[in-house]
DNA sequence: TGAATAGTGTCTATAAGACAATATCCC
DNA sequence: GGGATATTGTCTTATAGACACTATTCA
């Protein structure tokens, strides 16, 4: 770890309290997958006050001489037993306000992952919930997300975390017609249907068949295996792969 | 100010220096117009070690209570007496080599100025320049950009914030055709020839020039004032003006 | 009058939405 | 065969690029 050396104006002028400090830096991951025609994110409930039962994004501190990405990665780990998931920066939040315990900074972060691995993280822990989210408006408008357990009932969120769910929402749905989103969260083979259900997922409304699958189809980012669904009762749909190009 | 109160177990963890650290949060500004066929940004040479005579970004640390917004806005105000400028948050800096003097965090913020106004800034000030960035990469692929001053030399800058200008064009690339970023750029008044030339500098590439015509007249942000340039050596183009809709 | 750019009209190519027709599986 | 969805083909509409043509100002 390279020593501190405070020998900047700038630098030195942190360490007088009175006029900077030093926030503690937390990350928080929004886990997120796409099915059953919705959203949904891995929740932690809160064992500890303030804000005892509400629910929470995974999240930690930010340890010595650890990237932000590292941090975010290991957060995904120690909460969830995840490795190797699409992870990108969301955004940073730091309202004074915005922990009851004293000023922090929280850089969020958020994670695709397809529906199975997110459901057994959360199935294999007390206190963790796979919560679809309720998304009040419509496009990249924003603003703050809800989040229903698989019962039924609203789960509280704790702190800003609706904001920063928001935000991942709003995230996802302006990346999705120029980035593979589909890919980390489907599995290795699916059908147009599939990835179109994850469209709409995410996107919060429906999308036109036709026009979908031929933009999908044109796009180079799908091939063909050759096989085709089995036992669906109706004409089996052909399945489909990811090309390498866009696991990008 | 809240008091902080450490009755969490991951918070109290915070304060032991072995596991978790709380570096210094800064906050650097992008300050960016365009013009003369290209982006330009403030840039601030350093009169300190580490890194003496390197341009920088505008800076500052967080001070308490203050919101990150509120401390990029300080920022500008301090370093370039500029305010009620369009200033949005870029991305967060986290790397731990970052910086040589020591572990600390930036949050990066852009700013979209019109040219005079950051002309002025820059000319007003011993140190500081209004640079031309030098863009090696097409579209939103990303990567670090370098900047020129306006006698044609390099400058070399500091720290990763060749990195933080390159995730700055990346973002108002990005962000060019389905957000009014021309109204921050220009003046009340402008051409539609004017605001082509904003689009082409941000981009870095020709446009069509019917298809852009169509395209923003048809996108409901201008409307015609009725009045037209003067004395231009040719005939004079209509001038528009944004409506108050597309400000937001 | 000529240089230079603004602005209009039209043609073509491409992508999206709508919809009909056919194909193929399971029951 | 009947139900259900996949897949293909065609038609229409909207948008972008290309290009020709006209308009208007200043020197």
């Amino acid at each position: 770890m390279p020593k501190t050396d405070f020998t900047d104006r700038a630098f030195r002028e942190t360490s007088d309290p009175t006029r900077f400090e030093r926030p503690p830096v937390g990350i928080d991951v929004a886990a997120l997958t796409a099915g059953g025609g919705g959203l949904h994110a891995l929740l932690v409930r809160r064992d500890e006050e303030p804000q005892r039962g509400r629910w929470t994004l995974p999240g930690g501190f930010l340890a010595p001489d650890e990237s932000l990405d590292a941090a975010a990665a290991r957060v995904l780990r120690a909460k969830a037993a995840l490795r190797r998931v699409f992870l990108e920066q969301l955004y940073t939040f730091g309202a004074p306000e915005r922990d009851p315990r004293g000023r922090a900074i929280a850089v969020a972060y958020y994670a695709l992952v397809a529906p199975e691995r997110l459901r057994r993280a959360a199935a294999e822990r007390d206190g963790e919930a796979l919560a679809r989210l309720e998304v009040a408006w419509e496009g990249e408008a924003g603003g703050p997300v809800g989040a229903r357990s698989p019962d039924g009932t609203t789960l509280a969120l704790a702190f800003d975390h609706s904001e920063i769910l928001g935000m991942a929402v709003k995230r996802i749905r302006g990346k999705l017609d120029y980035a593979p989103i589909g890919f980390q969260l489907l599995p290795a083979r699916f059908t147009l249907r599939d990835l179109q259900d994850v469209h709409e997922a995410v996107l919060g409304r429906q999308l036109n068949k036709d026009s979908f699958r031929r933009r999908m189809l044109a796009s180079g980012q799908l091939e063909a295996t050759g096989d085709r669904e089995r036992s669906v009762g109706h004409r089996p749909a052909e399945l489909y792969r990811f090309t390498r190009r866009s696991a990008i």
